[in-house]
DNA sequence: ACGCATTTTGCAAGCGTGTGCAAAAGTTTC
DNA sequence: GAAACTTTTGCACACGCTTGCAAAATGCGT
């Protein structure tokens, strides 16, 4: 057996200084001499120290723990914003825990009461909604919540959100000037705020042309639920000629069913937008014009709130907008500069 | 301003016994009466009280932490899998630690040391290989280590691997039994073990039935190096009429690159398996025939070894079969029952 | 009621670190 | 060289928890 681990006392006594010089040594502000600063660090080197981050958290007030809360995140979006997340939590000298709150409703309550048990500093929240309780329980315990794309009633987090209804208007108008005169909007039945927004913002601004907008619910914001949309809205007779879906996976799935089960060619016949602009929307069998979620700017939105100790109260929320990328599912040549 | 945290003392206080009776109601194990316990949790309910994971970990030899060291973790095969290892990890009551490698070739040895400073009961590494030495520093330090798909000659950690050349073989004679005469593979330049052992495999078997295999190499594991793989296989006069591609996301690559740059049609013209049976492989524009990665059984196999706190040293490492899942990209209909 | 075996309980000593406070060491000024 | 000041250092306590050990409480057989 090996002699576990190496503690302060030993790279102390390695050192020849007192256990307190060798934690002021690995503390950024404290005050230590350059020399046995020095020394410390060559005595931790050869030893192997390294400063136990849980005894750190017990003493401070910050265990340097960031709480990620995702579900279903292989979704290729959220896949990309963890990773992203992920990446610059380290390069803040963070490290993030990730929570998967797959299951039940009552997942993310649970989930969010657990970062609590590790004190970490913050929570991310990437999918699902807290209960009120709960966040006010975080708070108090001095933890920071970001929700993202998340934008309810709650007061307290920091709330990061896209002009959806902005970006649904966007696409309105580029459906009309590509000549599209038969609306339609592909929504799933979840019920998230952005995503709601999107609808909503899609109707009124196709109202305000005089145009009605055919919509459908579909199961959950995956491929599949596109193609039952497709099916739904394009078995009549009356069909779309363009379709907004609330997401990629559903303008692929939609793509995929209107193309191969009723022979349909886009954009020639139908003109298609998508939302996140994953990976898979950039493939050359779809090339699907879509809203690019601004991810980078997500990122460093989040960790720059949750760095920022000092007036962290005045700002409450920030809201990005979602830039159109143009690719082939448009048809004509209308795109502005 | 809240008064932060709720301690054991406090529950104590309020529960009218001592702090050690508090600490024992929160240990399965623990000699207290049914009474007190029952009291205890009682107060802790009402206080609010939960375990401070930290100063737990600080005492115990267990922290409950695991850490997942992934890099580009948004890749569809990593994506689910980390996905199913966090639920997993929470049900049998640990915690999830995500460590992102993303960057140099260092990185990895960077952030398994930097899972010592959390004290992690164990690391799960799904991409990228560690140093010898800092494996042999996290053994000793009674960190657990399981390398899925990275079976190099490292000794001590647990390895979990996939029957890489049996699945070639496979593909080989599934080729075969389809009529096809003239085999390519398409690799990555990236050198992982498996991926090599898949070409090994591919080739020898290929090479007992006298065939000649063009071999590719392009870029990394995705999307966009398959279409250039397709570029250099299909330019040329003598085109393959099977391709194994190392990886669906190359492959899905290469079919949209061969149909549409080339005019290939699939399988009519040229047959296609994939590995790891990503969610896009089942998408309508590809039916792509490919192993499927055991991701449950991996899964599983994982958490029993890191569960298994006796004889854990007996079992060195498990293989398992990734079975060929059939869908459209291998023409007739001969797949065995 | 008593002795004995068996829980149950509280005390206190840790686990590895941060930090206030006062003493020590070093620096400047006259 | 002493006084006044600043920087550095070590002591000791705190953080919130677990756990060995011995004392107290309980049960049980006679």
């Amino acid at each position: 057996m090996s002699k576990s681990f190496v503690s302060a006392n030993d790279v102390a006594r390695h050192a020849g200084v007192s256990r307190s010089a060798v934690s002021r040594a690995f503390t950024p502000g404290a005050s230590v001499s350059e020399e046995t600063r020095k020394r410390v660090m060559k005595s931790a080197q050869v030893l192997g120290y390294h400063v136990n981050q849980l005894a750190r958290g017990l003493m401070r007030s910050e265990s340097g723990i960031v709480c990620l809360v995702v579900s279903e995140m292989d979704t290729p979006y959220r896949a990309r914003l963890v990773r992203a997340l992920t990446r610059d939590l380290q390069k803040a000298g963070k490290v993030a825990m990730l929570i998967n709150t797959d299951r039940s409703d009552g997942g993310v309550d649970l989930a969010l009461r657990q970062t609590l048990n590790y004190r970490a500093d913050a929570s991310i929240l990437l999918s699902g909604l807290p209960d009120k309780a709960i966040t006010k329980l975080c708070l108090d315990s001095g933890q920071r919540i970001v929700l993202i794309n998340r934008d309810d009633e709650i007061d307290g987090p920091f709330h990061i959100n896209l002009e959806d209804q902005q970006a649904a208007k966007i696409a309105v108008s580029a459906f009309l000037r590509a000549g599209c005169r038969s609306l339609a909007f592909v929504n799933s039945e979840v019920r998230t705020p952005s995503l709601m927004a999107r609808e909503r913002g899609f109707l009124s601004a196709a109202a305000s042309f005089g145009i009605d907008v055919a919509t459908t619910h579909h199961g959950n914001t995956v491929y599949e639920s596109g193609r039952r949309a497709a099916h739904s809205l394009l078995t009549g007779l009356n069909r779309p000629d363009a379709v907004f879906c609330v997401n990629d996976l559903m303008a692929l799935g939609f793509m995929d069913s209107a193309r191969q089960d009723f022979g349909i060619r886009i954009p020639e016949d139908l003109c298609v937008i998508g939302f996140d602009d994953i990976e898979q929307a950039g493939w050359s069998s779809y090339e699907l014009t879509t809203f690019a979620q601004p991810i980078d700017q997500i990122v460093q939105a989040s960790l720059f709130w949750l760095n920022d100790t000092l007036g962290n109260q005045n700002v409450k929320s920030v809201t990005f907008n979602a830039p159109l990328v143009w690719r082939k599912t448009i048809r004509g040549n209308h795109q502005p500069t």
